[in-house]
DNA sequence: CGCACCTTTGAAAGGTTTCAACTTCTGTGG
DNA sequence: CCACAGAAGTTGAAACCTTTCAAAGGTGCG
């Protein structure tokens, strides 16, 4: 199940995204390049981290999509958030944290445990802003949840994952690689998996996106962005 | 708009939620105490932070609620989370860290800038559990909104917060005080206060609840919590 | 080639919203 | 202490969005 690996393109999305939220010096690219080389790979559908367990450290997605997700005893299922190449999660000033969701591989994923904080001041930059950048996108999904119907849900999530995408340098005019099924997107955005297929067809009919294999093309992006009210994250000044 | 207060009181709910949430010394107690003296009073509806502002300082709320929320263009309004008397906000890591939401007063409030970290071990952890505590809830109230139907959202809020209110010492007898209008509860729950309005009266008649004027009694919130498979909180192992 | 998984379709049922009006509270001023 | 105004709570009927259930197409991979 856990596979050492020695493959040193892997931790390049990490790299670049995190050099995005903060600049890293030479020191931090060595720490990261250091906890790439030991990560592992998981098939989709396996735990990463499961609700209640404690985290041992902080992970970092080399590759591939992951979700946390809350499930209620009569199986529904609720995808807090979804994990795309790059990220960083499990960061807590907490000693003894405990998870309070499931993480789970979407697809086949390559994980390291992140450099531990205090290594590298520019590195704990970064993992503030990621935390920042975390805690923005939950509020984000609480308003996509509790306030936009079916169809500004699904373009507000893609937008949002286009914006995250980019971070990690996975954007390419206006298309990037979204490998979730319809199910999972209805996981996560609050709605059946029949319903997020209707409104998909009717954004493709609308022509607002081309969705082709697991490649997605938003045609308009800024306009979308400006009809659901969204705004650039910024998480601090200056 | 401004009013200092000299009320030594005034500080005892939010020493009493922290200490609940990790020991607190002497050194820290007096901290607070020193931080509670220069408290100030807003009155109902007014911002103590808008969204895209930068935060100072972390914020106690030594009494009042408060609603953090964020506005779409069209006048939709999400409550993504509740402040509680006692509860810290805006601790980050970041420096020169910006507002993701909107902190407005629901009742008059007072509050006060917290101690900064840094200035005492005991409160530091304190914050780091009251963080942890703000990220669950935030998940919690993901799925609320993304898996649960009105009824469902609506007890398991009132639960949320009689949890929350019980580690400010502010629950006796399953009965606490809840100074919310249908409309705010509809904002925080993504429903429209018309249907709050229905569901309530509906738990009245299931006998499920009690609800008296700005009072709240759960008939029998651990059948309650069993029924929506709501389990204790918990941050850190041990 | 066949099984597993994903997408698509239809019709009916259901939960929630909308709109508009009415009633009950609560606090303030006469 | 009562009257009043504004805020909050309540009600009904119809429209609307989303779900449910069931089954039929696609697609990819061993």
């Amino acid at each position: 199940m856990i596979n050492a690996r020695r493959n040193s393109e892997e931790g390049s999305t990490a790299r670049s995204r995190l050099s995005r939220l903060a600049p890293l010096d030479a020191d931090a690219v060595r720490l990261l390049e250091e906890a790439a080389r030991t990560s592992y790979a998981l098939r989709a559908r396996q735990e990463l981290l499961s609700a209640g367990s404690s985290i041992e450290a902080p992970l970092i997605l080399l590759d591939g999509w992951a979700a946390r997700a809350r499930i209620l005893p009569d199986g529904r299922r609720q995808i807090v958030s979804l994990l795309v190449p790059g990220d960083v999660t499990g960061v807590s000033d907490l000693p003894e944290p405990l998870s309070s969701a499931t993480i789970v591989a979407l697809t086949p994923v390559h994980v390291c445990a992140a450099p531990p904080r205090g290594a590298s001041a520019a590195l704990d930059l970064a993992y503030a802003v990621s935390r920042a950048h975390d805690e923005a996108f939950l509020l984000a999904q609480i308003t996509r949840l509790g306030r936009m119907n079916a169809q500004e849900r699904i373009m507000d999530l893609l937008l949002e994952l286009r914006d995250r995408l980019d971070l990690a340098g996975l954007v390419r005019d206006n298309s990037f690689d979204v490998p979730l099924t319809q199910e999972t997107m209805s996981d996560a955005l609050g709605l059946t998996p029949v319903h997020v297929n209707r409104m998909l067809q009717a954004a493709r009919k609308a022509g607002d996106l081309v969705w082709t294999g697991k490649r997605i093309t938003l045609s308009d992006p800024a306009r979308s962005a400006r009809e659901l009210g969204r705004v650039p994250l910024r998480v601090r000044a200056g």
